[in-house]
RNA sequence: GUCCCCUUCGUCUAGUGGUUAGGACACCUGGUUUUCAUCCAGGCAACAGGAGUUCGACUCUCCUAGGGGACGCCA
């Protein structure tokens, strides 16, 4: 009970959960589940400006739609004001904290001056030593231990030793009375108890002051994890302008919950060889298996790879029931199973349900011009009439009847496959691109094949 | 500018002093197939550069270069 593992995810509600986002909150995740431990989720909306409930809503369901459940109730960090407020006030007590008077604009004066110097922009300090009593509008300063270094052993990167020299002595109280980030993270992390801190690198930087506040507040600081970032193609950090970031979207592309969880957690960490890992597995195997340093590269190809495989394992009925819920023309009939069992393994994503089956669920309007170009002569018109009349008085319409005619017509004329098999695609399907003729005449049905025929031929006459 | 992190095929990665540097995606070739897709077989392709340490470096150290991040009364 003592030493359980206790993580957290702790977004700040400012848009919806970012591919990254989501990321390190499964490993965070994982990490406690792979360890018997929990995990929390604490949304960070101190930030009145850009908070919105909205946002954290979202986020809620795209956590749910992953099959990722957080441990007890959701806390919100803007509850824990007067907490946040009352161990400033205990750190002003004990002296590790003290008011300032300095205004914005000389701060923003003296960092200029700084940087233009080839300086750090740092506090100078000005009001460390002065004593001051609370006023209208001081804000309180955590006081920076100003010697030594702060080590710490990183889960994913080692040891890192920060000086003392590099850090300032940053606000923790601001002038209106509101307590800030790094204040407010350490408190509540000290409140929840974590043991194991799982974030982005690129809060590397805020981990030295961070431990520094536990020790002023007598706490214990947790042990970190920092996991690199993802890039876009580009190698720049992901943004809006890579497209899709978010996790709706790709739930909006058709992209099944399992396959983009596989395919985030192999994007920096791996247990040898393996590629697919299904939930199980990541929950049971995710502590033996290795976090990359490295940052990685987001590639839509290979997701949309990790996709396909997830699902080639649904069977038809459950693809067939969660496609007929999706806004798309297949409901639960014979008829759109049939169709599915025929293009399933030419989609990877679920939207491409829609476009490969198209033509079964709608009549041929556009005939796709290099397809008509290259099939369509007057050769391919009159084995067109030739089979239509044969199609017209079959008695039977199996896949087998189907062929049986196609090569009556072609020994015949003494004539290869092609010469009628890609017209007669091209007649019903419109390209020249679709599964077997002879299965896709067949699950079209006589009546429908005989019309698209008689229409191709009008078409083309 | 200062500080921090990072660097194996195009991409995701395995590798922890001695390997023909392995796998996956993508790509290419061949086979199966009435087209495409699927499937099967094969192929291309990498240790950023330079100094050390060592009998021996992808593996350890340092430097350089490149990339990323942080430097707010945002989180």
């Amino acid at each position: 009970m003592e030493n359980k593992v206790i993580t957290r995810f702790a977004p700040s509600p400012t848009g919806r959960l970012h591919i990254g986002g989501a990321r390190t909150a499964l490993f965070a995740w994982l990490f406690a589940k792979s360890h018997q431990g929990k995990c929390l989720l604490r949304i960070e909306d101190t930030d009145l400006e850009r908070s919105k409930s909205e946002h954290t809503k979202a986020i809620i369901d795209s956590f749910s739609w992953m099959n990722i459940q957080f441990d007890d109730e959701v806390i919100y960090q803007s509850k824990n004001k007067e907490k946040h407020l009352s161990a400033a006030k205990n750190l002003v007590k004990s002296n590790a904290a003290y008011f300032c008077s300095c205004t914005s604009e000389r701060l923003k004066n003296l960092r200029e001056e700084q940087q233009k110097n080839g300086l750090k922009p740092k506090y100078d300090g000005k009001c460390r030593e002065l004593d001051l009593k609370e006023g209208s509008d001081t804000v309180i300063r955590f006081r920076n231990p100003q010697e030594g270094s702060v080590p710490f052993t990183d889960l994913v990167k080692g040891v890192i030793e920060i000086s003392n020299h590099e850090l300032d002595d940053l606000i923790i109280v601001r002038s209106n009375g509101t307590p800030t980030y790094n204040l407010s993270v350490v408190v509540d992390d000290i409140d929840m108890d974590i043991t194991h801190v799982i974030r982005g690198d690129d809060h590397i930087n805020n981990t030295p002051r961070q431990i520094n506040i536990f020790k002023a507040l007598g706490a214990k600081e947790p042990i970190y994890g920092h996991v690199p970032m993802i890039l876009g193609e580009d190698g720049k950090r992901l943004s809006k302008r890579h497209g899709a970031v978010g996790v709706f979207e790709y739930e909006q592309l058709g992209v099944l919950p399992d396959a983009l969880k596989n395919y985030l957690v192999r994007l920096g960490w791996s247990l040898g060889d393996q590629e697919i890992f299904n939930h199980e597995e990541l929950v049971n195997k995710f502590k033996e298996g290795n976090i990359n340093n490295s940052p990685s590269t987001f590639s839509f190809e290979k997701l949309s790879w990790f996709n396909k495989e997830y699902l080639s394992q649904i069977d038809s009925e459950n693809l067939l029931s969660t496609l007929s819920s999706m806004e798309t023309e297949f409901s639960q009939d014979d008829y759109s199973l049939e169709v599915l069992n025929l293009i399933r393994q030419r989609c990877s994503l679920m939207s491409d349900f829609s476009s490969e089956s198209e033509y079964f669920f709608r009549e041929v309007e556009d005939y796709d011009p290099k397809a008509v170009k290259k099939c369509i002569n007057q050769q391919a018109i009159e084995l067109l009439s030739e089979v239509l009349s044969e199609f017209e008085s079959s008695k039977s319409w199996k896949a087998s009847d189907v062929q049986e005619i196609i090569e009556k017509v072609l020994s015949k004329h003494e004539l290869g496959f092609g010469k009628i098999g890609l017209p007669l695609r091209v007649a019903l399907t419109g390209s020249i691109n679709s599964p077997s003729i002879d299965r896709t005449a067949e699950v079209l049905g006589q009546k429908v094949v005989v019309e698209r025929i008689q229409k191709a031929i009008k078409e083309f006459s």
